[in-house]
DNA sequence: GGGCTGACGCGCT
DNA sequence: AAGCGCGCCAGCC
């Protein structure tokens, strides 16, 4: 993959808010790669401190990352409240960066 | 070059 | 409600 999908997938995610969170799915459409969901994950494998990768799940509001427990922690911090993997009130906090383009 | 993997998503059972 | 199957495609071996 080009590195200008990487680019574009890293400064939609800090655009996310503190308390909201985005999914895979929605930065790849909104980056213009719809079908490349699992890419943008896989950019995510690695990242850089004050990264807020932990503001990114799948669509069903669940999050699928190697660190839940860190992961976890950050969210809570940030006022969104998980149980087990699920994020709560996903649709709510939902931040759609389509919206923001 | 070829097979396997995967922080995904959607439709169908 | 909970799985399962399949499409998708860049990396890594």
């Amino acid at each position: 993959m080009n590195s200008l999908f990487k680019q574009q997938v890293f400064e939609i995610i800090r655009l996310i808010p503190e308390g909201r969170v985005t999914t895979y799915g929605a930065i790849a459409k909104a980056v213009g790669y719809p079908k490349h969901a699992r890419h943008v994950g896989n950019a995510l494998r690695s990242y850089d401190e004050d990264f807020p990768a932990h503001r990114v799940c799948n669509s069903s509001g669940r999050i699928t990352a190697s660190c839940l427990a860190g992961f976890t922690e950050k969210l809570n911090r940030e006022g969104v409240a998980v149980r087990g993997d699920k994020i709560q009130n996903f649709k709510v906090i939902f931040w759609n960066p389509m919206e923001e383009l």
